[in-house]
Parts: structure tokens; sequence; C-alpha cells
DNA sequence: TCTGGGGTCCTAGGACCC
DNA sequence: TCTGGGGTCCTAGGACCC
């Protein structure tokens, strides 16, 4: 039995180059919410020196004399291809475990050969029927099968497929030895430097170092992936993917604030789609936390936090939103230039979970008795919102679309090709313009159409 | 001027139990 | 006067992932 972690390439560039088809072979870069970092490059935009996760502004002036491509990240766009993917890869295994929006871990039935074939094969019908390139590594644990991934997107002469089992010797010896330790799945740079002062930096190295010495030195986590490396598979498949345990929806702004009505107007958007999250997972929250802060890099950094339990678990936006207020009154501290607040949800139950009652709260507020009105209106809400989306009405402040100091910067975003109707591509002639130019809807799906124009 | 969002898991330390 | 041993549970903080 065999893992395979199939992973797309520069997932959200190659979905925006899917439809805009003269940003292959170009540098392009996309940037995470409000504009802030850099969160998928192209191999062009990598070569450039952009690395991941590096604030735009710092690369701005490069990005303009190089002529890189810099779009605003369009979730609705890279969400329905990633579902397209997932789909097509469940089809194509055994079993299969949804790890992140662009990689999925398969179970698929066959070895050495014939597991190199079923790569190859695979790679090729997600490129064709998708228009997506992605890179397939297998092994006999997720985290080698994590590996070959990572030199099936390197290596060269993989041709973007690398079985652990099919390495020749002297070129497996060879790899090891180069790939430094933090390629590893599971380990980051902290440990990366903890390993290194153990002269522990090649995977190779990892490979060698005596067991004990390492459950003992770095705890449980790092002898797990000691064994996986050793072909020791401890990592089940997670073919159904576990209840969350906590929800959280949090945002930067688009400018800082100093105003509560400002951090009130977010947080209410926040625990507006919280409440939808739990409503949409069959669940329901007694704990909320906020957090509300000023810049990390900036002097004078305030963060300020507080809790509030419920007296009974609820996905009510009212109920939610009272305690999120009086939570807010506490963290609040004026002066502060706020730059970003959120909500997370603990202590989440399912909804059909038999309810604990409390001693304390009269038996007229047990769920059966709640106002019917209230859970009518919430429904309605519901099911305006699943049809409508962002456009439904909502609670308060927050259902005003308006422009707020506290609304994101998303001014490079390209059209939602596939989730709504106005942004479909049609053909239109008479338009010329770059993408790196915010597009607006209209403007961007005219290029579009330039670029498909020649097959009718 | 400008630095994302949403998760999980592990560990250490404290409070508490009998 | 002298005060053990073996647990659980909770929380905060840190590290990791994409």
């Amino acid at each position: 039995m065999t893992f395979a972690l199939v992973d797309a390439n520069n997932f959200y560039v190659s979905c925006e180059r899917l439809f805009a088809p003269q940003l292959e072979g170009r540098p392009v870069v996309i940037l995470s919410n409000n504009d802030g970092c850099a969160v998928s490059r192209s191999a062009e935009a990598k070569a450039l020196g952009i690395g991941m996760g590096r604030p735009y502004f710092q690369w701005q002036k490069l990005a303009e004399q190089q002529g890189v491509v810099v779009l605003s990240s369009n979730y609705a766009l890279y969400g329905e291809l990633s579902a397209r993917m997932m789909r097509l890869l469940g089809s194509l295994s055994a079993a299969q475990e949804i790890y992140s929006i662009d990689e999925s871990f398969l179970r698929i039935p066959v070895q050495g050969d014939a597991a190199l074939l079923w790569g190859h094969s695979t790679r090729r019908r997600i490129r064709k029927e998708l228009g997506l390139p992605v890179c397939v590594g297998m092994g006999p644990s997720k985290t080698l099968a994590k590996l070959c991934n990572h030199w099936a997107k390197k290596g060269r002469g993989t041709e973007g497929v690398c079985d652990w089992d099919s390495i020749p010797a002297t070129q497996k010896a060879r790899w090891l030895q180069k790939t430094p330790v933090d390629a590893v799945w599971g380990i980051g740079r902290q440990l990366g430097v903890r390993l290194g002062q153990q002269q522990i930096h090649q995977v190779m190295d990892l490979l060698r170092a005596n067991p004990v010495a390492l459950r003992h030195r770095y705890g449980v986590v790092l002898a797990r992936i000691h064994k996986e490396l050793q072909g020791v598979s401890c990592l089940p498949l997670e073919q159904v993917p576990p209840k969350h345990r906590h929800i959280q929806c949090s945002r930067s702004f688009g400018h800082a604030t100093e105003k509560l009505a400002d951090l009130e107007e977010s947080l209410s958007v926040h625990t507006q789609r919280c409440a939808a999250k739990l409503r949409q997972r069959g669940q329901m929250a007694q704990g909320i936390h906020i957090q509300i802060r000023s810049s990390p890099h900036r002097g004078c950094y305030y963060s300020g936090v507080a809790f509030r339990r419920l007296a009974r678990p609820s996905n009510d936006y009212r109920e939610l939103w009272s305690a999120v207020k009086a939570a807010l009154a506490e963290a609040y501290r004026p002066g502060v230039r706020y730059v970003k607040s959120g909500i997370l949800l603990s202590d989440l139950q399912d909804m059909d979970a038999p309810e604990t009652r409390s001693l304390f709260i009269p038996e007229t507020d047990a769920p059966e008795c709640r106002d019917k009105k209230q859970a009518d209106l919430t429904d309605v809400l519901s099911r305006l919102q699943k049809r409508y989306g962002k456009a439904a009405p909502g609670f308060g402040v927050a259902g005003l679309r308006a422009p707020r100091a506290w609304s994101m910067r998303t001014d490079k975003r390209s059209p939602r090709y596939l989730s709504e109707w106005s942004d479909i591509p049609v053909v239109r002639a008479g338009y010329s313009t770059t993408t790196s130019s915010a597009p607006t809807s209209r403007k961007a799906a005219s290029t579009i159409a330039d670029s498909f124009s020649s097959k009718p």
C-alpha cells in the first residue's frame, strides 16, 4: 500500500493563469488579504527573489521594474477549482484525505513501477481536465510522500513524479544528503535551528540520529517524524475530517483606527460570519474570545483580549453579539491605533448533542421554549445568506456595503469567473489592458476575452 | 504608509482530587 | 512535630501546517 501526495504547483498563480493564459512565462505574485504579503509566486517570481510571506511594500519597486504581475487573492476562484481537483483525485484513488486547498493525500493500491505509472497518468489527467499543473510524491508513509513531492518539484529528471521505493539508491543518498532538514514536513524554522545546533543539518543526518536521544531532546513529534522517515507509517489517512474545535474570524483593517465604533462594526461582521459557520457545521459555541490589536511592527504594541462564557451554547447572532460587545468594552483602550480585530469561538458542541441543563437557568428558557420568532428569524436569515451570499441582509451595521476605515484593500482582484454570473468571460472587442494595472471585473474579463478570441 | 487568515497539536505548570 | 504518591483537567504559550 502506498501513500501519494498530490500538490498543485503555485496553486493560486496556476488558477489565475488558467483564465489569463498571457500570464504563462511571466512573473506572477498573489497577495494575501489586504494586499499584505506574497502568498503564491510563480517560478519566475521566485527567481527574482520574492520570498514567501514577504510584505508587498518591501518588493513593490522591484516588481514594478521587472514587470511582475501582482494580484489580490480571489478565494472564490481558488475554492471552486480546488473542489474540482479534489473530486477528480477522489475518483482516481482508493481513499482520500483533503489536506489543504491545493493538496490531497491518497491511498493507492499499487507499488513500484505501477505507482510511477499511476503518478504520471494522474498528473496528465489533472493537467488535461482542469488545466492545473501538479506534482506527485509517493512513499510508504505520509512524511515520505511529502518528501518525495518536494523532490518531484525540485529534482531534475523526475518530470513531476517521485516514488520513494523507485528512487535508485545512489540518487536517494545524494538527495538525502543535499536536502535541508527543515524541508521535512513538521520541521519548521525553530526546530531546524535546534537540530542544527546538534549537527543535524540534512535529512540524512536526521535519519541516522539516535531515536532515543531525539525523543528525549525534542519530544514525541520529532520521534514520530523520525519513524515516518524510516518508512514506518504513524500518521493515518484521515478520510473523514475531524470536527473543528475552534472557529475563528479575524481581519486586518485597510487603515488603522482608534474609534470604538469602527471596532464594533468590524466585530459585528465577524460575529455574523462566525454564527454562519457554526450553523453551517451544525455546531454551537459557549466560549467567546475577542482580540483587538495595534500593529506589532510599530512601537507601543497593544493587544486587548477578553473572554466571555455564555450561560449555554448558542449559534444565534444576537446572543453571541451581546457577549462580544461586553468583551470589547473590556478589551478597548482609547488612543490605540488598531489594525486588526478578531473573534475565536471555543467549547464547540454539536447542535443535536444532548444539552446539560443548568440548575440556574429557568425551564422556560430551555431550547424548546426559546422564542420561536427568534428561531424563525435566524432560519430566514441563514437561508437568505445561503442564497445571496454577501448581498444578503444582515444585522445592524454589519450588513452595510459602503467601504469603512476598517474595510480590506483588495483592488487587484481578478474576476470570480466560476461563481459570479456577471464575471463570466464574454467576448467583446476593443479592449486591451495589462493585468498588472488594477482590473475591474469587466476590464479583466475583456482581457481574458482577448486572449481567447482566436478560439471561438 | 505599507507586514494574512485559519487551523492543529504538544508541553509545562498549576490546581485539584483521593 | 512530622505531611506522599499518583492521577486528571485546564490554560497559556509555542511551534507547526498551508
